[in-house]
DNA sequence: CGTCATATGTTGCAGTCAACAACAAATCTC
DNA sequence: GAGATTTGTTGTTGACTGCAACATATGACG
């Protein structure tokens, strides 16, 4: 790979086309002559370039209704580019194979059962996903280039799950958390694309938190907050640790049930609201310094933390607000995540382009 | 400025390999053809235009002592680009005018007295100099966009510094936080530069940590490690909430004279070692979070917390390993910065020049 | 319905750049 | 002192982007 010369050039500015239809969907060469700054005579060459090497299309652009010879329009073919994605989770595995642009084409799921390895579920799933030119597979807990150093949810600790992956399916894995991947995720496929330091939390069965900053995910960043400590000296975590949050939280039991709890809530049950109420405060606080150390302006509560966000919104605002300096706070927006579960699928297969089309020739 | 084109091309490399001399020093042609991986003859002729500029001197090389022909050594002058840093600290303001290669060719300082408006002092000091490309002024506490939202030191609470030194000066200024910058300093020019992950904690009359990823500041990341709540509804604090670990230690009243507490304890004073103990735990509970929360690998206790770390190392320790999950902790270099008070003022200034070299011309 | 204005795609040319290869220079080794 | 070795220099080449002139396709207007 050329990394300095004309060429190099021309590879980059390859690159940042697809990147911008990949990231905004089909626009005119007009539009894109606009928005990446080079001549239309560079962006025509371009397009020809990617349109005979079948990543691109030209169609005969929609009427704008304005004078002036119509422009055509460009779009990206999915298929031309491709990364296979997998969230893994203790119950199941999912599988999605996603085209540039950001199109599912496929999708799938297996579902687990206790003892069973999540490496032979990624091998089923991923058999036809061979022309996929990166893959990447997103797990909760803590991820530290390709190991996984900690992982309530799995029980793992200390896992080389890339290279099992590269085992059994003969390709090289990015491994990335799944808190990370949703954040990811929601910013670039979600409705957060507004934010600018945003911190999702993921709820499974283990709590972590994923920050992406100006779209960018921070390496390194897999912030566990489940075991954020705060009841010094309180009880005892699996990870070895008093009083993180996961192990203050886990007493109310409801990580696996949370509808059941909030149902209880709602019709009255005051040890349920007693409860959520708590749990929210832990929260808050957990936040609080998270908050501080990471300052972001947007917290998006996924998986089951949702639904505790949900019923127990004031707690945990005003535990936050009890932690966290006024500044830090007033610009912070609390909301819930759009895409579902699908958020860290979407996440992880754009990290893959991310790679993919940074060295894309 | 060009944003494509072959002239950016050229533009890159030139900057590219101002910024190789600037980081690493002197270098020889041929080392610079490794580093920057282009051709020995564009080498030529982009140090035959930064000479002819002024920016670079090459001079008949150090004799290498193997075989074939003498390389010219190559190292850039450092008055061809210099930046204005300053830093501000409650009772004086520092500034020191640096070089292209972190050469330090003025340096100055006014000592402040109770009123003075640091602003005026910062007039005074950068009067001559006009010529720096860029400026920088380093202020403790919480910065967002050239406006410090929060600082215990000053008693700051949304100043647009930024602007006051713009109406001042007649010139733009960037302002950052005093721990980020010392983070960047010590990664640069200390002898931290194998870290990629640096958390810098710098103690003056607040306590606020900045944080270096693989060389880069975290921008928004002036960590406020003072106002992280280590004691829940504990002690009230000047920023209205209660329980921060500023407002906790500030109990003990050491911030401005740590040295007479630690030579107390030393002396056997039951009360002061008793003191440093509980400090040492608040901080390491604070820490903890911070930790969790951005996982660097190596800590560094500037300003007073040096003093403090050093006389109680085992307490910090203990109470981060209390707090932050094995793997973290085990990861993790605790020490004490190597530049001292000169820190923050080269951080500052090479905040500057990476901006400096990223529009250079 | 035809002309003009407008916006966009196309084409050929010019300027710039980095790579390459052949050559020159300067040192070490034997 | 001859050959080996490393590095600087020079002229050439291929490639790329920008530019300007031209071609094309639409809407507006009388």
């Amino acid at each position: 790979m050329a990394r300095t010369g004309t060429e190099e050039l021309r590879r980059r500015n390859r690159a940042a086309l697809l990147d911008q239809l990949h990231r905004h969907g089909p626009q005119t060469r007009a539009e894109l002559t606009e928005a990446l700054g080079l001549n239309r005579s560079t962006i025509a060459t371009l397009a020809v370039d990617l349109s005979e090497s079948g990543h691109l299309q030209e169609t005969t652009g929609r009427p704008t209704g304005s004078a002036g010879r119509p422009s055509t329009l460009v779009e990206c073919v999915p298929e031309a580019v491709t990364v296979a994605a997998v969230e893994v989770r203790a119950d199941r595995v999912r599988f999605g194979l996603v085209g540039l642009g950001g199109e599912v084409l496929e999708r799938s799921e297996v579902v687990l059962v206790e003892g069973d390895d999540p490496v032979e579920a990624v091998k089923k799933l991923t058999g036809e996903a061979a022309a996929a030119v990166d893959a990447v597979a997103a797990v909760p807990g803590l991820v530290d280039s390709g190991i996984v150093a900690h992982s309530t949810e799995l029980g793992w600790a200390g896992r080389d799950f890339a290279a099992d992956l590269v085992r059994a399916t003969g390709r090289e894995w990015q491994v990335v958390d799944t808190a990370t991947a949703a954040a990811v995720g929601e910013w670039s496929r979600g409705d957060a694309h507004e934010a600018t330091r945003l911190l999702y939390l993921h709820g499974g069965r283990g709590l972590t938190a994923g920050l992406v900053v100006e779209g960018r995910a921070q390496r390194g960043g897999s912030i566990q907050l489940g075991h954020i400590v705060v009841e010094p000296g309180g009880r005892e975590c699996a990870c070895g640790l008093r009083g993180c949050l996961e192990a203050e939280m886990e007493a109310f039991g409801y990580a696996e049930d949370i509808e059941h709890a909030t149902a209880a809530a709602s019709m009255g049950d005051a040890t349920a609201r007693d409860g959520l109420r708590r749990s929210g405060e832990d929260l808050g606080r957990a936040l609080g310094a998270v908050v501080t150390a990471t300052g972001p302006d947007e917290i998006l509560f996924g998986g089951w933390l949702r639904e505790l966000y949900l019923s127990a919104a004031a707690p945990v605002r005003s535990a936050i607000a009890e932690t966290t300096l006024p500044h830090l706070r007033s610009r912070l927006r609390l909301r819930t995540p759009v895409l579902g579960d699908e958020g860290a699928l979407m996440g992880a297969a754009e990290t893959g382009f991310a790679a993919a089309l940074d060295q894309m020739c």
